[in-house]
DNA sequence: CACACCTGTAACCGTCCCAT
DNA sequence: ATGGGACGGTTACAGGTGTG
């Protein structure tokens, strides 16, 4: 095995030789590995096979929930957001309890555990939006609404440098996940003044599909604006719009 | 032998780099 | 400049291999 004596530590493979760190200290050696088709047939990977199935479904389950709401995501989401939710993706399907190994899904498992996602880590809705909300979804109206009474924005709104104005934005999902299809409907208020005057009560109505057999999630988020000579521009390109899945009605 | 640590598999997308 | 390709990051698992 070859030791790395220079100064330059590296962990990782380049080309066919894999670098990486153990308790003697930094070593190399020839990439090694299971060829494709042993995966793919040997029984003895069996179980590997069932984690591929799960996290595949898993990885499908979050495009669609993104697909949904991709307009708002335009403006609120960063690069890691994709791997965190597929994590999580992945921890509702281990909640089902339904279906044997390797077949579990997104629909037999819990997807209430979506709820509070930041789909922007460095705009979290946690701690930016303190106004207190709460989130109704009816089911058979087929609405998803959020509500948030009057509030100070200098006060309940934790706004970046430079910020004039917002606005808050709410998306309703009925996601099939098992189609791959979506039905949504995205409300937002008008450009807010961020001052001291308090707001009109905000009630954001989302409309999908009356008496929906799919799972339903809310979304609520904050973008920020910066107001030059009377134009509004939106502030550092979204950099900390916030965006976070408020309620989720599994079924 | 025990231990440590690698790889490939599944789907997806942002972010690079390189070549045209 | 633009497009394509490669890679990292997300999970869990089993097999392979060098080290001590």
């Amino acid at each position: 095995m070859a030791r790395q004596k220079g100064i330059i530590k590296l962990d990782g493979t380049i080309g066919d030789i894999t670098f990486y760190k153990s308790k003697d200290g930094y070593l190399a050696r020839e990439k090694g590995g299971i060829p494709a088709d042993r995966i793919a047939n040997d029984p003895a990977f069996q179980r590997t096979r069932e984690n591929g199935a799960e996290f595949g479904r898993a990885g499908k389950a979050g495009k669609v929930l993104r697909n949904a709401i991709r307009a708002l995501l335009q403006n609120a989401s960063d690069s890691r957001m994709v791997s965190r939710l597929t994590t999580e993706m992945v921890r509702v399907i281990q909640e089902d309890v339904t279906n044997t190994r390797g077949l579990r899904n997104v629909i037999d498992g819990e997807a209430e555990l979506l709820a509070g996602f930041e789909f922007n880590i460095s705009g979290k809705l946690g701690t930016t939006l303190y106004a207190p909300f709460t989130a109704t979804v009816d089911r058979a109206a087929g609405t998803l609404v959020a509500n948030i009474p009057a509030f100070v924005p200098l006060n309940m709104v934790a706004a970046p440098g430079g910020t004039t104005h917002f606005k808050i934005v709410s998306a309703g999902a009925e996601v099939d996940f098992e189609n791959e299809s979506f039905v949504a409907d995205s409300q937002a208020t008008a450009i807010l003044p961020w001052d001291a005057n308090p707001t009109a009560v905000i009630n954001l109505n989302n409309a999908v599909t009356a008496n929906s057999t799919h799972p339903l999630f809310l979304m609520l988020g904050i973008e920020f604006y910066q107001q030059v000579n009377g134009q509004m521009y939106p502030l550092k390109n979204g950099a900390y719009n916030a965006l976070a899945i408020a309620d989720v009605d599994g079924n």
